[in-house]
RNA sequence: UGGGCUGUAGCCAAGCGGUAAGGCACCAGACUUUGACUCUGGCAUGCGCUAGUUCGAAUCUAGCCAGCCCAG
């Protein structure tokens, strides 16, 4: 293989000195930025500028590629079908599966590259004992990333990157940016949804969706009206705020009942659950989940992970059972299984 | 008109003689490359009004005002 690869750059920090390291690692790194949607916070004209300024200061070559289309089709479509089906979904894993790890990949081999690069706080190395590459979490804690990659093909995993692998915090990437008068040393963090900056994902339902409006009532779990709501889309599971209803203690969502145009609520000690489904799985580690195995599985992006037992429920079907019940478990979003540093796979939250 | 009940922050609401809980909402931060959650700080010199009893009243008493219910 050659040295040659294609880095998906942000515009940010992360992504920019993931290609300084690169450079200086003797890679011939190519910089591309994606166009994924007008207005998004990740690809503007801004990114864009930024991206190719760094580029230019390092010495890479640097391009932007059309991929709006496609976001639409893997991205926001699967967004607005979540929502429309009661479900919470984590858009950032679809983007890494179909976008950046797969349609960016199809670009780097017209373009001759071996390998792909992003500025993600991950780590793939070749496993021995499991003989093949695995991906692990990085260094980096709280910031590590690999929750949002358990989604990616594992034919992609010897072919990907992560310069930032080994960095334990964000501080030390910063430094080197600034050490090298990278102008994005202090660009802010990005937070949102990228291609909602506002943060108003109801709105952006409501705008580009046919989800509208649709008050219902709220209930409890005996059947008993205690508030209105305006649309189940505009709640998730164990979401506290935006209820207004007043009560002793605080009250969560717990569920739906679509049927009835229903919000079910319930006090903190309803939202704990010890069992758990998931579907769409992608298994890293292994090929087959022939016996039932003792992982620990991380149910949303910023949870510790929680100790529990995985076994095959049918060919796309997973049942977790949590060693202690877990909070919040959330229908749409991801169940990432760890043995420990290492991803074995996840699957989709039903 | 008589009888009963109720008036505490924008909303719900606890307190029932000892110096205004809690929740919702809201505001300001922290945390966070998803939605949520979580954390910190702010939010009634005052409890319908006016007198009175008391060392001390949202809490007791009287009158008044407002709303609700039942009689007629």
């Amino acid at each position: 293989m050659n040295k040659k690869v294609l880095l998906g750059m942000s515009g940010g920090v992360d992504s920019s000195v993931s290609a300084l390291l690169l450079k200086n690692q003797g890679y011939e790194v190519i910089g591309s930025t994606m166009e994924l949607f007008p207005g998004s916070s990740c690809c503007n004209i801004e990114t864009y500028i930024d991206a190719k300024n760094v580029c230019k200061q390092i010495g890479i070559p640097h391009f932007t590629y059309n991929y709006k289309e496609e976001f639409k089709k893997y991205v926001i479509d699967d967004f607005i079908e979540c929502y429309s089906n009661c479900k919470t979904p984590n858009p950032c894993i679809e983007c890494n599966r179909y976008l950046k790890f797969g349609l960016m990949f199809d670009k780097a081999k017209e373009l001759g590259c071996d390998y792909i690069a992003t500025g993600h706080y991950a780590k793939v190395e070749y496993s021995d004992e499991y003989n093949r590459y695995v991906l692990k979490k990085s260094k980096a804690g709280k910031k590590d990333q690999s929750y949002v990659l358990w989604n990616i093909k594992k034919e992609m995993l010897e072919h990907i990157i992560f310069p930032l692998f080994d960095f334990e915090s964000k501080d030390e990437i910063r430094k080197i940016a600034s050490d090298n008068n990278l102008k994005v040393a202090n660009k802010p963090d990005s937070e949102d949804i990228c291609f909602i900056p506002d943060g108003n994902y109801k709105k952006f339902l409501e705008n580009n969706s046919s989800l509208k409006p649709k008050p219902g009532n709220i209930v409890r779990s005996n059947g008993d009206v205690v508030g209105k709501h305006t649309g189940l889309y505009n709640y998730t599971i164990g979401q506290r705020r935006g209820l207004g209803i007043a009560n002793p203690v605080p009250l969560f969502v717990i569920g739906f009942n679509t049927l009835k145009n229903e919000v079910i609520v319930g006090e903190k000690d309803e939202l704990f659950t010890k069992e758990a489904y998931v579907n769409d799985i992608n298994l890293l580690l292994i090929d087959e989940l022939n016996e039932p195995l003792k992982v620990n599985v991380k149910t949303r992006y910023s949870s510790t992970e929680a100790p529990a037992t995985i076994s095959k429920e049918d060919d796309d079907k997973i049942k977790i059972v949590f060693d202690e019940p877990q909070r919040a478990v959330t229908p749409g979003q991801s169940a990432v299984f760890y043995l420990g540093d290492i991803v074995l796979g996840g699957g989709k939250l039903i």
